[in-house]
Order: structure tokens, then sequence, then C-alpha cells
RNA sequence: GACCCCAUCGUCUAGCCAGGUCCAGGACAUCAGGUUUUCAUCCUGAAGACACGGGUUCAAAUCCCGUUGGGGUCGCCA
């Protein structure tokens, strides 16, 4: 199946990311099949970024790929160096400069070969020409290819366009054969030499694109096994015929299949503004809501279908709607509460399974068993709500001390005000009472405002459930509240047993044994709702001059509830 | 449109390559019960698929052909 690939040489796999934003999960998803393959043969794997465009690439969009990996925990042998949270570095290594922008020089070395041995040559038609061309082909219901034009150009008038420095391209003339790729997933495909025109190889800005900086790149870092989105199906035949025209080896391919929304349409960073102007359509918004946008740019966003926002500015919007946003890049699910494991776990699973009915599995399984034979054909469709039941599994089989550890971690990360909030034992309890009712480790936070709003500014809900625990019922949850507040004003030790023994007692005494008697309308005076951790836990983790000052600011609003 | 790839429950998939043990197994979601001081869990059960049509064969989810459907590529993006 291999072709062309001599089976001693060691495994060397690579992930060659674009540097444009965040890592996106369909990224993650092949960088993770790329490190396991590589640790499966004991060989290395390659972080190699791409940036030969200009106008799309930045530094800061490579850290953030880097930061993004390393997260998960896929780290690189080779590659640009990045010192990990644990203080240990990777990538390096002696074949880089591993940033293409930076490989200038070595691809005009052959890109000269080339030429000079006549397999590649100039071509000076601007764009704008050959989108003309484009389009009359097309009108003409003909497919397109380049016409070779250049390569009638009489000499002296190549020459001289040549000494002018007139802008012009590089193309690959492509033989006139068919080429086949052996591929590991899809098996054989041969694409005939009609279907392949001489494509550009080196852009006008000089820069080269991506086919042969990736083909000469893989070659040089001595890459052995190219594994990467079915997308590039379609390109390999040309990158073969660059390889060929190089002298390079073949290395082996797998191409593995795409992942998609469950709708079935791209998992793009667009979706996250679709959603946005969805609700914000729906909201009737006409300004900008949030401080981050300007009406501008808001009304323009809200107006155009592709526009975007800016990170920040649509997680601002997203809070100020209410609503959650699609996660599609790594950070996206980190930023939601995803364990990177689970994160793992769950991508790996998408075109790929160890076979019979294992599901679960950590990073060092996948390393020893992933192999391209067990790669799935069938495209995919990403399920939020399976990632979810995943992380929450995982959740609730670790330990209280390892959750709140993690919650921890995270809270240091988004929510600043959780840890300025709580003191230490706190933020322990605040955690811990969290664990049983938790999905993600953003569940904590989202769940318990309340814990962090000031005393007077709780704001009650209104609806049926919060009248039900405080009007209906005789006595009611008022008369409950009135008789246990004076109760706890007592207590002597505020602690989570003292509170619940107080509660049983008096639901023993008062409320036929039932604790959910006073457990809602304390949950109300306290939450301003009906949902939190267990009612001992959470008057604790508030305190008792802020349980108390809570009580008596719903007691005193009493006559505004009606009942229900 | 041309070319390339693909086709098992709503979704992720096992089974397919080496045809019979599959009136197709698991997981998520759904539905119905049950446990639980709220929410979330948890337990039990139910429903749910081999796209269609030919062929090969004693036998096809598994092999072949076609149809239909889906995806990808056709960029001086990667």
């Amino acid at each position: 199946m291999t072709h062309n690939t001599s089976d001693d040489r060691p495994v060397v796999t690579r992930f060659a990311p674009s540097p444009t934003g965040h890592l996106h999960v369909g990224g993650a998803r092949t960088a993770l099949f790329c490190w396991a393959y590589a640790k499966r043969h004991s060989g290395q794997f390659i972080l190699r970024i791409e940036d030969t465009d200009q106008a799309r690439s930045s530094q800061e969009s490579a850290r953030g790929i880097m930061d993004d990996l390393a997260w998960l925990g896929i780290t690189w042998d080779q590659g640009p160096t990045c010192i990990l949270p644990d203080g240990s570095t990777c990538g390096g290594g002696d074949r880089g400069p591993y940033f293409q922008a930076q490989r200038l020089d070595i691809y005009n070395t052959y890109l000269q070969q080339l030429i000079a041995q006549g397999k590649a040559y100039p071509a000076f038609e601007t764009p704008q020409e050959l989108e003309t061309q484009r389009k009359s082909a097309i009108a003409a219901k003909r497919n397109y290819r380049y016409d070779r034009a250049a390569l009638d150009l009489p000499q002296h008038q190549l020459d001289q366009w040549l000494a002018e420095g007139r802008e012009h391209v590089i193309r690959l003339k492509m033989p006139d054969e068919a080429i086949t790729v052996h591929d590991a997933v899809r098996g054989v495909v041969t694409v005939q030499p009609e279907e392949m025109d001489d494509f550009i190889i080196r852009k006008r800005d000089g820069f080269p694109t991506y086919h042969f900086a990736v083909v000469v790149d893989d070659a040089l870092m001595g890459v052995t096994h190219v594994l990467r989105g079915e997308e590039h199906l379609n390109n390999t035949p040309k990158h073969i015929a660059l390889i060929r025209a190089l002298g390079f080896d073949e290395p082996a391919y797998a191409h593995m299949s795409l992942t998609f929304n469950p709708d079935g349409s791209k998992m793009s960073k667009r979706d996250k503004d679709k959603a946005a102007r969805t609700a914000a359509k729906a909201a009737g918004l006409a300004a900008s809501p949030v401080a981050e946008i300007d009406d501008a740019t808001f009304s323009a966003w809200l107006k155009d279908k592709k526009a975007q926002l800016e990170p920040d500015q649509l997680r601002a919007l997203a809070v100020s709607l209410g609503i959650a946003l699609p996660e599609v890049d790594v950070d996206d699910f980190r930023r939601a509460g995803y364990l990177p494991e689970v994160l793992c776990n769950f991508i790996s699973l998408l075109g790929w399974s160890p076979g019979g009915n294992v599901e679960k599995f950590d990073m060092g399984f996948l390393a020893d068993r992933f192999d391209f034979d067990r790669l799935i054909k069938t495209p995919s469709r990403f399920d939020r709500g399976k990632l979810l039941a995943f992380n929450l599994d995982a959740l609730q089989a670790m330990s209280d001390d390892e959750f709140v550890r993690r919650v921890r971690e995270h809270c240091e990360r988004y929510h600043g005000d959780f840890i300025a909030h709580f003191d230490d034992a706190s933020f322990d309890l605040f955690a811990r009472s969290n664990h049983a009712r938790s999905k993600t480790l953003e569940d904590p936070v989202a769940s318990c405002r309340f814990f962090v709003v000031p005393d007077d500014e709780i704001e009650y809900e209104r609806g049926k459930p919060v009248r039900k625990a405080l009007v209906n019922g005789e006595p009611n949850g008022f008369a409950h509240l009135e008789a246990i507040a004076p109760l706890l004003e007592a207590l002597p030790r505020w602690t989570v047993d003292a509170i619940e023994g107080v509660l049983s007692e008096y639901a023993d005494a008062h409320a036929d044994g039932k604790l959910g008697k006073t457990a809602q309308p304390l949950r109300v005076a306290v939450t301003g709702g009906v949902v939190s951790p267990a009612i001992g836990e959470t008057l604790a983790i508030l305190g008792q001059v802020s349980v108390l000052r809570r009580i008596r600011r719903l007691l005193a609003l009493r006559e505004t509830f009606t009942a229900g």
C-alpha cells in the first residue's frame, strides 16, 4: 500500500496548520491522529506553521494554535519551540525553520532547479486576465485549464519581461500522464492528465503556494506519512507530480473523511456569528447592546451574513443575549468547560474507532492502537450533545479533589471574580458542592452567579416554581422562612452539618419531615430562583450574614408575590 | 457543470477487506416508568438502520454493476 516508501525509515508525521486564529476542532482531530501515529511507531511528530499567505498570517495566531495543541496534550517533537504549562519545552529540531515564511530561500533554490530543468516556467497573466478566462470557460460550459500561453512566448519577449522585472508567477509543467495515488484510506485513486493543469507553484509576491511549500518541506523534513483531510485528496496528484519533478521520495498518504455540523454544514467560525445574529434579530435589536461593539459595526454585521465580529465582541454579545455560541475552535470548548482529554477522546471517535464496543479511552490507548486501517471513509457530524455526555461521565468519574482543582484552574483563567470572591476553603466547598451537578467546568460558575452578587442585588424570579415555593401551601414558604431565620441566626457554628441539622429538625417538626418544604423557600431567598447546590452547602458557602440578609430582604418583599 | 470520494438506527459507530454465528451490537439523543431536598445525576424498559435496483452465490449489510443521495476539488487560500 505504501508507495516508494522504504519501511525501514522511522515514521515522521506532521501537522501543518495555517495560523489563522485558533485551532479548529477539525484540525485538532488531524493533529491528534498524526501525533498518535507517530507515537505508535516511535516516530517523530512535527508541527509546521504554513504562513505563506501574507494577508492572513500573524504571530499571535500561531501562538494561539500552539496553546490549543498543548492544552489538548498534543505535543510536537519538532517545530516551533514552546514552553508547556508544566514547564517542559517541546518543539525544536534541526530541520527547521518550522515557519514557512522563513524558508523562502529554500523554496527558491528548488524553484530555480525546476526552471533550469524546464519543468517549471514563468507566466505573466494577471489574476484579472485569468479570472476572465475562467469565466468564459464556464460560460461556454468548458472546464477551465490554464492554456500554457506563457510557453508560446517568443524567447526575446520572455527575456525582456524578465529583465524588466515584470511580475509573474511560476507554474509547474504537468506531465502528460495519469497519476495514481495509493491512499491508505481511499485505496487507489487515479487522475487523468486532462484533469490537471499547470498549477502555480510560486505566487506573484514571491511566496510559494501551498502545494509547493508542502512538498518541499515534507521531503526536507523527512515526512514519511501524510495524514490529512479528504479535501486534499484532489491535490495529491499535483503533489506527486511535484515530488517526481523534484526527485523526492513519495510519502504514504492517508486522507481521512471530514467532520461537519449536525445539519451537514461545514463547521465554521462563522457559525458563531450566525447564531448570535439570529438571536439578535429575534430580540429585535437595532443598536449594539454591548460596549465592545459600536453601533455602526453592529448594524453592518447584522445585515451582512458573511460579516464576522471579533471573538471577544461575539462573547460579550452572547452574554448580553443570554445565548451559548456553538463551539467550533478548541478554545471555544476550553472556555465552555470541556476537559481536554474528553475532547481528544471524542474527536478521535469521529472517523476512527478501536473496534468492538470500546469508546472511552485515553491518549495512551490511542497512541497504542491508532492506525490507518480503522479510519473509516464516511464523513461524520459533530454531535455536541454526545460530547457533553462524555464530559459529564469524565467529571463524575473524577475525585472531588481533582474536580476542585480543575474548576479552580478554569476559574483562574476565565472567572477571576469567583477566585477573588472566595477564600480557599469557600472556593473548595463551592466547587465540591457543584461536582455532582456539573456537566462542564463552566457549570458551577454559570449556575451559581448568585454567590458573587451583592446581597441586595439578588433578582427574584417570578415564575410559577418560585411562587409555588413561596406562596403555596399552609404554612407557606414565607411562613417557614420566618420561622427558620431565627434558628439559623442562633446557630453558633456555620457548617454544612450544623445547617442541615437545624433544617431537618425543623422539617421533622413542622413540615412532615419534608426538607423540600423549607429548602425551596430558602433557595429562592438566597439565590433568587429554585436551583442551586444542596441547600446546606449553598447556605454554608454563602455565609451566615448574607443568608440572613437575603432571607429578610425577601420577607420584606413578600407582598409582591401572588399565589401561583 | 467536470472530476474525485462516500453510503448501517436522528447522530457517532461495530460488523464489511477474508459472505453464513446479524430478523444487525454498543454509545449519544428520544420516549415511558422508577430513585432523588431543587437542578443535574442514577436505574429499568421501549422505539429506532443495512439508500434503491439489478447481478454473483446454496447463502449478501458484507462481493460486482447501475441509480439516487451526500461530500470534496476545480484559487497567485491553506
